[in-house]
DNA sequence: CCATATAGTCAATCAGGTTGTCTATCATGT
DNA sequence: ACATGATAGACAACCTGATTGACTATATGG
């Protein structure tokens, strides 16, 4: 007859979680030549592959203001994962696209991301993981990519 | 014969899961009289409550400088949460307390997160989310209370 | 009693977010 | 054809929360 735990363990644990593969991302990240990487860059990158492509788009997707997009974008154009082309057929547009080293980060972070699965699977038990995978699917909202991230934590 | 699912998939769901729980404790805390509350304050007031009493010792219990945890406890303090008391052992250190409405803020948002357990249990079952749990730790450092959070998705 | 370490504060700086304003360009309706 | 309104991006001013460096006051220990 054991109670149940305490609920402020659960959200705790899922940050650690992923914490802990984020950190071990970016130091593998860093050790394959991109030591340069934030975590959320990594976030907008495919958030620019999928469909953000100027500068008014991306922040709509991220949930921050077309400055501030304007800004990341900035950012990774300086750290050469990202370069900007004016739109042939609207001038006032800025397309941003990845260069190849941006492509490159998103395809390493994906091997890696896959390696990390796959301890986690041995630590754990495959079966146990797409539990976890599934269950946590069920209790999040279904689109994965709408972030609001950047300074959704602080403020004030 | 399925395949395994992509790995990146696996932390952005747990980000959205400590995600979906932080909005809507915070949401239930402004319902509840605590409209001020932002997510990293719940924090640093544990970090408060487990032992880190004045602002160098805070500092180090989150990773972040004493000055910057200094000017968090003057946000804190400012919103009535924490008060500050001269050490009159050490008139150089001043002590960092809870004030009753802080102490009742946390009380809070422990029922809320039981709350939010508990439909969590409702949703994938009692049994399953213990193993969620169970996993979860096995995977994450026991030390539940690190957390470096301030900046740290940030950064460059 | 002096030398060193520690706690807190102040100041300058930086990153990344905000809003407001401005210009250039596009789209539309008369 | 053109005036009007909407949109994209850039610029500036400001806010917050972090950083480092310098400084003061107080403890501590040889």
């Amino acid at each position: 007859m054991s109670s149940d735990p305490p609920g402020f363990e659960l959200p705790l644990r899922l940050f650690l979680g992923f914490r802990v593969l984020i950190d071990e991302l970016h130091a593998e990240l860093a050790r394959q030549g991109h030591p340069d990487m934030r975590p959320m860059h990594g976030f907008v990158l495919q958030a620019i592959l999928r469909g953000g492509d100027t500068a008014v788009e991306l922040g709509r997707t991220l949930g921050v203001s077309k400055q501030a997009a304007g800004k990341t974008i900035e950012t990774l154009e300086r750290l050469g994962y990202v370069e900007r082309a004016t739109d042939p057929r609207d001038t006032r547009r800025k397309i941003v696209r990845l260069t190849g080293r941006g492509a490159d980060s998103l395809a390493l972070s994906a091997r890696i991301f896959d390696d990390l699965r796959r301890r986690w699977a041995d630590e754990i038990g495959e079966e146990r993981l797409r539990a976890l995978e599934a269950d946590l699917r069920r209790v999040t909202p279904p689109d994965v990519l709408r972030l609001d991230v950047p300074g959704w934590f602080g403020g004030q």
